[in-house]
RNA sequence: GGAGAAAUGGCAGAGUGGUCGAAUGCGGCAGUCUUGAAAACUGUUGAGGGUCACACCUCCGGGGGUUCGAAUCCCUCUUUCUCCGCCA
């Protein structure tokens, strides 16, 4: 959610910022100006009303209290008339100030210097390279062949016990999958992440804090006997950690990480780029999360870039930076970085990791602040990013090192497999 | 799931209808003293709105009500604790 000093503050720059989400926003903010002119006017006048009948009141007491009973029961019968219009204050007010929210809740957030121009993931701008596409052997299949060949994955199952897109790990393919889990857990607290592990559904307050709720595509689960979602991305569960906080300077840099599944409905998505591991309903995922001192937030989120990266040298998968354009960057993110790897035998770039730094966007939804050098309380930025998403890196992995002798597993994964080849 | 108790500032903990945004202690910050530190002493120390700055307004778990006036009384929801039941 966007400030309203700023809104009030810079109106035009916003607005200029914001063409480039291809989205006019001149009559959205302008109604945020006038809601917000009107909800201060209105306060204004609560307020005075409020004084008035704070005084009156007190004057009571002193009038009961040196038993001048008649004179205070004058000045009862006047405190009538203000009771009745703070209420009606009061309710305007509140209306406004909802009014206002909602308004303000469709506003996405303003994107950063960087970010191309662009309507669509066509127009999003490569940034770095790395890592050679394999020679695949001559009958080399895509991953849901060869998860069916070796038994790793099975579908069908997944569709018996679920419904499609909840895929059943087998064997080799759970271990595998367990793998990874626990070698991304290991690297990231290396890097200096606290592992967490954190609830995987939650209520409607983290929803809205970190910009899920309101969710009009209704891309989350709800369970509605309960109102809570089943988590999208653990994003949620541990950035909400700091809601309403106030932290102090020297807590940052904040880097948390955690394993969590991720639920997604995936509403409107279906056909030949969903097969297998493309897209499921369910998924794995290992989260990176900072909170920072709005400072040092670019800072960081080069750093988070700089550890994806090496997560992906270490497995020796052919991956590509996207710098996301306007038209594809998400509602509250002001930069992101996507990294996709190469899935050769699918001959195409597979999203498993978006990085983004989202400003003081969900650190104001969540009132997530500190306190600076000089004692004074801001908002703090928040950032995170995928370190990784399972089943994609699990899909580059059985396509790029498929051989005539079976799947090699990726050196650093070896000794958490326990095997290294899967025949 | 049943019965009871509770929810107050960073923490602990007073406050049961008026001058209470809230005693006191601890912690934090600044200062005095000290070569330095500790101790002691002095001051300061919640958040939001509003204002050039004040004034002023709101907030004592959330929501609603009674009253001229609510941290204090009533209703309701949530959470925590204790006991019982069930249970990985």
């Amino acid at each position: 959610m966007l400030q309203l000093q700023h809104i009030r503050a810079q109106k035009e720059a916003f607005i200029a910022a914001l063409k480039k989400r291809n989205i006019d926003a001149e009559p959205l903010l302008n109604q945020v100006l006038d809601l917000d002119e009107k909800r201060r006017a209105t306060q204004t006048e609560l307020d005075s009303t409020l004084a008035e009948s704070n005084k009156l009141s007190k004057e009571i007491g002193m009038l009961y209290k040196s038993g001048k009973a008649a004179e205070a029961n004058e000045l009862k019968a006047k405190t009538a008339e203000l009771k009745e219009s703070s209420k009606k204050l009061g309710e305007d007010l509140n209306t406004l100030a909802t009014e206002l929210q909602e308004v303000l809740y469709q506003i996405p957030n303003i994107p950063n210097a960087l970010v191309p121009a662009g309507s669509s993931e066509e127009d999003n701008e490569e940034v770095f390279r790395e890592g050679e596409i394999p020679k695949l052997i001559e009958d080399a299949l895509p991953h849901w062949e060869l998860a069916k060949k070796y038994d790793l994955i099975d579908f069908e199952l997944g569709v018996k016990v679920a419904g499609a897109g909840f895929p059943v790990y087998k064997g080799k393919g759970a271990r595998l999958q367990r793998a990874l889990i626990s070698y991304f857990l290991d690297k990231n607290t290396e890097a200096g992440y606290t592992e967490i592990q954190v609830p995987h559904l939650v209520n409607e307050a983290s929803g809205f804090g970190t910009g899920q709720l309101p969710d009009k595509e209704g891309q989350m689960y709800h369970v509605t006997g309960d109102n809570l979602y089943l988590i999208p991305t653990a994003e949620v569960p541990v950035t909400n950690i700091f809601r309403d906080d106030i932290v102090k300077v020297d807590d940052f840099p904040i880097k948390l990480t955690g394993y969590t599944p991720c639920f997604r409905r995936e509403a409107g998505s279906y056909g030949a780029h969903v097969r297998g591991l493309n897209r499921l309903h369910q998924f794995d995922k290992v989260e990176i999360v900072r909170v920072e001192h709005p400072k040092h937030s670019y800072e960081a989120l080069d750093q988070m870039v700089e550890h994806v990266k090496n997560l992906l040298r270490d497995l020796k998968l052919p991956y590509r930076i996207l710098r996301l354009c306007g038209g594809d960057l998400g509602f509250t993110s002001a930069l992101t970085y996507d990294f996709e790897v190469f899935s050769t035998a699918q001959d195409r770039w597979l999203e498993i990791s978006s990085v983004s730094n989202f400003e003081t966007f969900q650190a104001n939804r969540l009132k997530l602040r500190f306190k600076d050098e000089n004692g004074k309380t801001q908002l703090a930025h928040t950032l995170n990013g995928s370190a990784l998403a399972l089943p994609r890196v699990l899909a580059g992995i059985l396509e790029n090192y498929q051989t005539e002798n079976g799947i090699k597993i990726p050196e650093v994964l070896v000794p958490y497999c326990g095997f290294d080849i899967i025949s």
